[in-house]
DNA sequence: CTCCTATCTAGATGAATTTCGAATCAGCTG
DNA sequence: CAGCTGATTCGAAATTCATCTAGATAGGAG
């Protein structure tokens, strides 16, 4: 049941010390970097964003692609990241996918910050 | 006197509304990609957490640079894209160069992911 | 002034990233 | 089943990135 690597803890979204208060272990970095690294561009930031911010609290990918000038799979590209990077999560209904956000991951950053 | 283009109050550290509360816009993604991207590699993560929790506000190249196992050139690097991103300053004293981190800045992103 | 140490800059190289069009897969609808 | 739409995967081109070695620059010590 216990998993000896867990650097993230995805039941209270706890991690690491603020960065001021203890520098972070390599292994820690190494944790944390990828999901900062996902939200290094512009277009991620903004689909993160509109996931984030979505009443109902996810989005359709058919609602996401059209405010980019990107194309289709470039969106869904930026969304693997964001999927890999572990900030969002999304299922297939009917012919949609829709997408929302994982809140203890972001959380978890916004924590090392402050 | 006021800046047209003010994203990123470096006052108050303010910018942007929490993800939750509003999607941002292109622009503002534009400004705080780059401040998350440079904090998308393992090496420049440690660094900011080493001079943001150093003692005294600030660290000196010579103290960071043994804590790795990259050449000097290589850190000199990554502490350049973090100057670059706006999250650290740093200055020559006589010998040795010295960095302490932009709380602003810092802020300024903890504030969008929470 | 000359040497030594600390740091940065320049240039090169291999790896990773962004993006696209084409092809594929999933699920609806007639 | 055949055809349509939404989304992802694949493969390729252009760009960016991390890293190194070698060389330059800044400042202190003899």
């Amino acid at each position: 049941m216990s998993n000896q690597l867990v650097v993230l803890d995805t039941v209270s979204g706890a991690c690491c010390a603020p960065l001021a208060d203890a520098a972070l272990d390599a292994g820690q970095a190494e944790t944390l970097a990828p999901m900062f690294k996902a939200l290094g561009d512009p277009i991620r930031l903004r689909l993160l964003s509109m996931i984030t911010s979505a009443q109902g609290g996810e989005m359709c990918v058919c609602d996401l692609t059209p405010a980019f000038d990107v194309s289709g799979p470039t969106i869904s590209h930026h969304l693997k990241v964001l999927r890999e990077a572990g900030l969002i999560e999304g299922d297939r209904r009917g012919t949609w996918v829709w997408y929302r956000p994982l809140p203890e991951a972001i959380r978890a950053l916004a924590a090392v910050l402050k």
